[in-house]
DNA sequence: ATAGGGTTAG
């Protein structure tokens, strides 16, 4: 072979930057790469564009990164070459800042007039992120363009990136022909083998992301099963899809799934577990929640501040606010959401108190209260009473950390007022903010009216929620309730036509208990658990215990003109009383019982509920749509206030 | 050097 041609091609062993400049790899403070580039710009050493680049790149991506201070470097630097540009933008378009992606893209368009420098396979992944995150279509599409011109189209990064943007930017069917365009190859094409399954795996985990974004879950679960393979992230993006759309159940069964696979590498890693935790949460499967826990401790999972809220909050929706406060004194580090978690649960417990002495230890700490955590504290003192506390906590929002109030805040002061009685007050609060009311407003106040029997505010009320959210049930129910209680069965019966005519349906309610690890679901009047004959006959014996106990079944809340002997029937089927009863025949003496219901308890099973406790001796924990009641010997921790 | 997943409230 020519010695000459050999030479040319096997070209000296590049040297990696890093190991070229000693001095800047060594920094480990912002304040020594300042140190480095005032040496280097006194030594003329800031001409050299590769000591330059590793400059930037240090003060750009390395954990101590400073966005400002790295773009007036790239500014200050003479000779950019490819590698600098493609490294400010990098780092401009990884910060969740939108102004950053804004000017990650104005830099790219900048890049584009430089003449020495062409944009490469690495510079388009970061610009098309930048555009993802700051949904700039017009944008990502000439880019594309650009792309495809480049014939870069093939590259997989590139590819990840340029579906994730129009993911992002809502575009499926675009997002899906590129997707598919892709994919086409596979069966036929060496190309196809060459590829990284790793890649591939990326671009099917951001199809499956998009589908889980546009709510589309049904697409997302078809594209996750037809998955050649599945990684961590896979699962992850599947078990967070189900969460955050509601389908709690799904969220689990998938997480349990992901444990079935056999594969070494397939782990639930941090992510997962901060994905599935609100699905414990909501359904209240405290066992699964302390498997979580346990799994993070064991498998060397670092609990911080986002996993502990979520833990945090894991806790006190099950039902154990003093774990949910343990693993909260026991965090290294508590962000603002943190705080919010434990006050919330403190809220839920109905100890208004301890949320008030939490509130103010956030000032301690210097945390300041997000606009969610003021609903929270007021929420606590709705629930506790505490009239004077939560005036104080709204003047202070008002007038010292001068928030702007949203509709929630408003809504939690009429709550507040209204269950102490102050119905005018309340009503005047709602006449004179400078926001639209909307339905959920008009119901605090509607509750409140029914509480302290104002049939003639209730009416009024009750006509405007019907006006603005004509297809919802609550207005009629308690309208409906209020006429019940009044004992006009005349009228309760027009509102019962008046629903039926415009098909409005209560939402049925739903309980759940968890079992040995599994969540059974009832509805009202369920007969669908296999158990259901022995459920059934409990709920006779428990009928026949309370009798005795002298229990009369008020009646007043059911939405039926019936005779008493029908109500009374209606009544135990609420779902409620079944997940209890199913609860008394599938555990043994003592074990506490823990109910999950999705509206609120009525008047009647709370009472019952009480009755219970005592008649067999058991703890009922029941966390209803608002609040947790925990009976004991007959009586409740809410103090019959809710 | 370059892709994918996350916590509170309603």
């Amino acid at each position: 072979m020519n010695p000459t041609l050999q030479t040319l091609v096997q070209l000296p062993p590049q040297t990696h930057p890093s190991t070229q400049f000693p001095l800047i790899t060594k920094c480990r403070t912002l304040a020594e790469l300042k140190q480095v580039h005032a040496h280097m710009l006194k030594t003329a050493q800031i001409y050299d564009p590769l000591a330059a680049a590793e400059l930037l790149r240090h003060v750009s991506l390395s954990p101590y990164r400073d966005l400002n201070y790295a773009a007036s470097l790239f500014r200050g630097i003479p000779q950019r070459n490819c590698f600098s540009w493609n490294t400010i933008i990098r780092a401009l378009s990884e910060s969740s800042d939108h102004d950053d992606s804004v000017r990650a893209i104005a830099l790219f368009m900048e890049m584009l007039c430089d003449d020495s420098v062409e944009p490469n396979q690495f510079t388009f992944p970061s610009v098309l992120k930048a555009c993802a995150q700051s949904g700039r279509l017009d944008e990502g599409r000439q880019i594309q363009c650009m792309v495809v011109k480049k014939s870069l189209d093939s590259d997989e990064f590139v590819v990840s990136n340029l579906v994730r943007m129009y993911v992002l930017c809502r575009c499926m069917v675009e997002a899906h022909k590129i997707f598919s365009m892709r994919m086409v190859g596979r069966h036929n094409l060496d190309a196809f083998k060459k590829r990284r399954q790793e890649g591939d795996i990326v671009l099917w985990n951001v199809m499956v992301d998009g589908y889980v974004r546009t709510g589309d879950l049904v697409s997302a679960k078809e594209l996750f099963d037809e998955m050649p393979r599945r990684s961590t992230v896979s699962w992850n993006v599947i078990i967070s899809g189900y969460s955050q759309n509601g389908l709690f159940k799904e969220a689990i069964q998938a997480f349990q799934e992901m444990q079935q696979v056999q594969d070494g590498n397939l782990r639930p890693n941090f992510v997962t577990l901060v994905s599935i935790l609100p699905a414990i949460s909501r359904l209240g499967a405290l066992e699964l929640g302390k498997w979580v826990h346990l799994y993070a401790e064991r498998n060397k999972i670092e609990i911080n501040d986002v996993l502990g809220s979520a833990l945090v909050d894991m806790y006190s929706k099950c039902g154990s606010i003093e774990k949910a406060i343990q693993v909260f004194s026991r965090l290294p580090r508590r962000n603002p959401i943190t705080w919010n978690s434990i006050i919330g649960g403190l809220a839920m417990h109905g100890r208004a108190r301890d949320a008030l002495d939490y509130f103010h230890q956030m000032d301690k700490f210097e945390i300041p209260p997000t606009s969610v955590t003021y609903i929270l504290v007021l929420t606590a003192c709705s629930h506790g009473g505490l009239v004077p506390e939560g005036r104080s906590v709204f003047n202070r929002m008002v007038n010292v950390a001068r928030f702007e109030l949203r509709l929630e805040h408003y809504c939690c002061m009429v709550d507040l007022l209204c269950r102490a009685g102050h119905l005018d007050e309340a009503e005047q609060l709602m006449i004179n903010m400078p926001l639209e009311p909307d339905d959920v407003i008009l119901k605090a106040l509607l509750a409140g009216c029914k509480l302290h029997g104002n049939a003639e505010m209730g009416e009024r009320v009750a006509k405007r929620i019907m006006e603005l959210a004509p297809s919802d049930s609550g207005a009629y129910v308690a309208l409906s309730n209020m006429f019940a209680s009044a004992g006009d069965w005349e009228a309760v019966s027009e509102m019962r036509l008046k629903m039926k005519e415009m098909e409005i349906r209560k939402d049925p309610g739903c309980s759940w208990i968890e079992i040995d690890g599994i969540v059974h679901e009832f509805v009202v009047e369920d007969e669908s658990h296999p158990r259901a004959q022995e459920i059934y006959s409990m709920l006779v014996e428990i009928s026949d215990k309370l009798r005795l106990l002298g229990y009369r079944p008020n009646t007043s809340q059911v939405l039926l003109n019936v005779d008493e002997d029908e109500k009374e029937t209606a009544l135990h089927y609420h779902s409620e009383k079944i997940a209890v009863a199913f609860g008394l025949i599938s555990t043994g003496p003592q074990v506490p019982l823990r109910v999950v219901k999705n509206l609120r308890i009525c008047e009647d099973c709370h009472e019952s509920m009480k009755l219970i406790s005592n008649a067999y001796n058991r703890r009922i924990v029941v966390r209803d749509r608002k609040r947790f009641h925990h009976f004991e010997a007959g009586s409740c921790s809410c103090g019959d206030y809710w």
